[in-house]
DNA sequence: TCTGGGGTCCTAGGACCC
DNA sequence: TCTGGGGTCCTAGGACCC
């Protein structure tokens, strides 16, 4: 051992050594249908976006026939006749709903939880003594069989770490041979002597790492930079050099150097989008507006949720890039408030303004989106001389009260803007989705029947 | 014919101002 | 002959994550 890595030891020692757990749901949203339709097991499953545009979940099965994340539905089809892929659109009630449940198991793993997503929580371990490999496999198994939805579980001393353990427990699962088995559902890189640890990195592409995408993992090769291990090797201030103080941090955290840490509380959003593709192509400038007033109210009420007044409004309009022998045309614009505020009639009369300014005639609009830039809590209200209209109900806030508690009662769009149109089959640009589930957990219609 | 949605952070160029 | 520098805002785009 040489000098330095006993003076890393000393430092290690006083300052005491991070331990974080990641749980994550296996092909999370295809497991959510599994558990109310168990005929789905041991078969290809994908579940699709909105439109039913592509594939955003895969079962193993699916995965096997070498369907690629994100793949578009229209390429992949032929596999329901061939060999028998289930389709499934994307039902995120229920999705929300289960993960709510999964989470609130995985808490119990450590004494402080960060929900990252939908399917993934980091959980602290530092400081908690005894066998967390053990206690993971009992979580791990109490989740399985209380929700229904198996997880894999990955230990580290850093977030990066436990990342990375995570893929191992997840893949020694799926792929046997491809790690020691006994690695399968759960790893824990904090037991390992450096050589298993390194073999480990040696046997995963750098592609893998939590931060490396397609752009810097090709950069990276083309280096020769091939592993986990070729990357934990460099020097952080190359790294920093040559790419970015991101890849650096990346780095750092591989080589067992705590640099991310555990968000004690959601930080506050600084910006809330609602964007959509369209089902058809849209050429009119009305149906846009249609549109954009329906996604202004949206995220008006996503904003009143958290309780937050927005400054500013970006709407955006675009044609399909995939669509190459089209005139291509895409534009942005944003509109500031004159005051901050959450109501859905100002939100949306500045989104519609946007709209003006940028729209062109002549386009074959495929997507357009606004969201809510400049946020801050409500309870900073800017005072000003109240208008007419406010004196009874100043910011317009007891109708904003009104409108989102019978849609709360009576379901999304039962009383909206009027520019937002008509709901359901005369709009012009909602999406397809013709192959959801019922909502099981998430509506009194939706409950599976049990026979005896 | 048919290719998601919601986020974060970073960079760069042009317009404009002093 | 010789034409600054620094700041901000806007817009756009790139990279990553799930």
């Amino acid at each position: 051992m040489g000098c330095g890595d006993r003076v890393h030891q000393a430092v290690q020692s006083l300052s005491r050594t991070t331990m974080y757990a990641l749980v994550d749901g296996n092909n999370f949203y295809v497991s959510c249908e599994r558990v109310f339709r168990p005929s789905l097991n041991n078969r290809p499953v994908v579940v699709l976006s909105n439109n039913d545009g592509c594939a955003i979940a895969r079962s193993n099965e699916a995965k096997a026939l070498g369907i690629k994340m994100g793949a578009p539905w229209f390429q992949i089809r032929h596999f329901e006749e061939s060999d028998g892929l289930v389709a499934l659109s994307a039902n995120f009630a229920l999705y929300g709903d289960m993960s709510d449940r999964m989470m609130s198991l995985a808490a119990g793993l450590g004494h402080r939880q960060e929900v990252y997503s939908i399917d993934e929580s980091f959980l602290d371990l530092t400081g908690i003594s005894g066998d967390m490999t053990l206690r993971s496999r009992k979580i791990r198994h109490r989740i399985l069989n209380w929700i229904g939805i198996a997880c894999g579980i990955g230990i580290g001393p850093t977030k990066t770490l436990a990342k990375l353990a995570n893929h191992i427990a997840k893949t020694a699962e799926r792929k046997p041979g491809s790690y020691p088995d006994h690695y399968a559902q759960v790893c824990n890189l904090c037991n390992l002597e450096p050589t298993e640890r390194d073999a480990l990195m040696l046997a995963t592409e750098v592609g893998e790492v939590w931060g490396v995408g397609r752009r810097i993992g090709a950069q990276l090769k083309e280096a020769g930079i091939h592993t986990v291990l070729d990357l934990a090797r460099l020097d952080p201030v190359m790294v920093k050099r040559r790419w970015s103080v991101v890849l650096e941090r990346t780095v750092r955290e591989l080589q067992g150097t705590d640099c991310i840490g555990l968000e004690h509380e959601p930080p506050a959003k600084q910006e809330i989008a609602c964007t959509r593709s369209f089902g058809h192509a849209v050429l009119e400038l009305s149906v846009l507006q249609e549109a954009v007033t329906e996604f202004a109210s949206q995220a008006a009420q996503k904003l009143r949720l958290q309780n937050g007044h927005a400054g500013q409004v970006l709407t955006f309009i675009r044609t399909s890039p995939f669509r190459t022998q089209d005139l291509q045309y895409s534009r942005s614009t944003v509109v500031p408030l004159r005051r901050s505020t959450n109501d859905s009639r100002d939100i949306s009369q500045a989104a519609l303004l946007g709209l003006q300014a940028i729209f062109r005639p002549g386009y074959r609009y495929a997507k357009a989106g606004v969201m809510l830039l400049d946020l801050r809590p409500a309870n900073l209200i800017q005072q000003e001389l109240a208008l007419e209209d406010d004196v009874a109900d100043p910011g317009g806030s007891r109708l904003m009260q009104a409108l989102d508690a019978v849609n709360q009662r009576f379901g999304r769009g039962t009383v909206a803007l009027a520019s937002a149109g008509l709901a359901g089959e005369q709009r012009q640009w909602t999406m397809k989705q013709e192959r959801r589930t019922p909502g099981y957990t998430t509506d009194w219609d939706g409950l599976a029947l049990v026979r005896a």
